[in-house]
DNA sequence: AAAGCGCACAACCGCACGATA
DNA sequence: TTATCGTGCGGTTGTGCGCTT
């Protein structure tokens, strides 16, 4: 049996919001508050609205200090960072983003980013509704892009590995590959003489490479934790606690090439596989098949992660490119975000989109001198094709 | 001028989670 | 312990606008 609808959808009313409709609402918010119940707002005040769409017509277009319209370039170095890391958690990156709303950075990636950065054209609406092809194959086919996949030589095994891969995924290898120029690790020295190529996917997808037992740290997923009452807010306290942690561990780390995750912080409250974003999505048997699970999942410490780790990051780190360890070193890490104050942040701290308020803007220099910094900005946002 | 198409944005939907009875 | 409810999230769809043919 399933659940309840949350409203009677026969009568409420659907589709864009009147100016009447909006006035109503905002009016009545400012003077009352939402009360706590969003389902029976729209009865108090006379809309006929489901109380969700009341909710989200207020978080996401009507409350105070909301930004609409261009993305800075530095608020798209945030998204794009941030997507690369922990991928599609919107409200994650738009804590990150003043003013701006998850759905809001969700369309802009969407719509504008994704194709700034992978130079690719999602097929439209209309193609979609009249393929048969299924839809996963084919999103799945544009992630892989371009010259990333010969299909004439791809087998069905491979087709079927390359479902393994989430779209997701596979958009977030091929930018952190592209932001960080990695077109030569895959190759050796010798392969940095040769024009700029990515790696066959199917080869990628097919390689029995054995992953090293423990797991690799997130940069932000291991850093970036959420407080136990505003999901929203970024733990400064256990950041540093993180960074050091993982500093402590790495320095642990045994010779044989094996570290072992930072325990000493807190495991973020919400996030349930937090630092396995892609496979949080997907079903038990996508991610068995991707065959990128490391064995047995992470088993080790007391505050540990998800069974689940990144798939992104275990494709990144099978192939040495992630992480300044012994696992490779090629990529560095990413920079985690800082915030200048986090009291003020936390008491101007805006319960839907952002950590701090638009007076208290946060401080990316900690982005400075990494050397994603500055070439981050040219390698994905100059020179691509329009 | 009209149809087709692509794009951007707002809104909806279903699911998962936490709180609570 | 279980069922129910409200909320939040991410993915998807609907719609309107502008450009092209």
């Amino acid at each position: 049996m399933g659940r309840a609808p949350c409203c009677d959808k026969a009568s409420v009313k659907k589709g864009p919001w009147s100016p009447e409709e909006d006035a109503k609402l905002k009016a009545y918010i400012e003077e009352h508050g939402t009360g706590g119940n969003w389902i029976a707002l729209p009865q108090k005040i006379g809309l006929k609205r489901c109380g969700k769409s009341c909710r989200l017509r207020w978080l996401n277009y009507l409350r105070p200090n909301i930004k609409h319209g261009d993305f800075t370039e530095e608020e798209e170095h945030i998204i794009c960072s941030l997507y690369i890391s922990i991928g599609s958690r919107w409200s994650i990156i738009a804590a990150q983003l003043p003013g701006r709303t998850d759905n809001d950075i969700k369309n802009y990636w969407n719509t504008k980013l994704k194709k700034k950065l992978l130079g690719k054209r999602a097929p439209s609406r209309r193609a979609r509704a009249t393929t048969h092809q299924d839809p996963y194959q084919l999103s799945t086919a544009a992630a892989a892009g371009g010259n990333m996949c010969s299909t004439s030589s791809v087998s069905n095994n491979n087709a079927m590995a390359t479902q393994a891969l989430s779209a997701s995924a596979l958009e977030r290898i091929q930018l952190h590959m592209r932001l960080q120029g990695l077109y030569g690790a895959f190759g050796g020295d010798s392969a940095a003489a040769t024009p700029q190529q990515w790696p066959k996917l199917e080869t990628l997808l097919t390689s029995k490479l054995q992953l090293p037992a423990t797991e690799p740290v997130d940069a932000v997923a291991t850093t970036v934790t959420v407080q136990q009452h505003n999901q929203h807010l970024v733990d400064h306290h256990s950041l540093a606690a993180g960074r050091e942690a993982v500093e402590a561990e790495q320095l642990g780390s045994t010779g044989d090439g094996a570290y072992t995750m930072p325990c000493s912080f807190e495991r973020p409250n919400k996030l349930v596989g937090f630092c396995s974003p892609s496979s949080a999505g997907a079903t038990e048997a996508e991610v068995a098949a991707s065959g990128l699970m490391v064995n047995g999942g992470y088993g080790g410490g007391s505050g540990g992660f998800g069974t689940h780790h990144d798939e992104i990051y275990d494709f990144l780190y099978k192939y040495g490119s992630v992480g300044a360890g012994a696992h490779g070193g090629h990529i560095p890490s990413l920079p985690e975000l800082q915030c200048p104050d986090s009291a003020a942040a936390i008491v101007g701290a805006d319960e839907k989109f952002s950590t701090w308020t638009a007076d208290a803007s946060c401080d990316y220099g900690q982005l400075q001198g990494n050397p994603i910094d500055g070439s981050l900005h040219d390698y994905a946002l100059g020179g691509y094709d329009q």
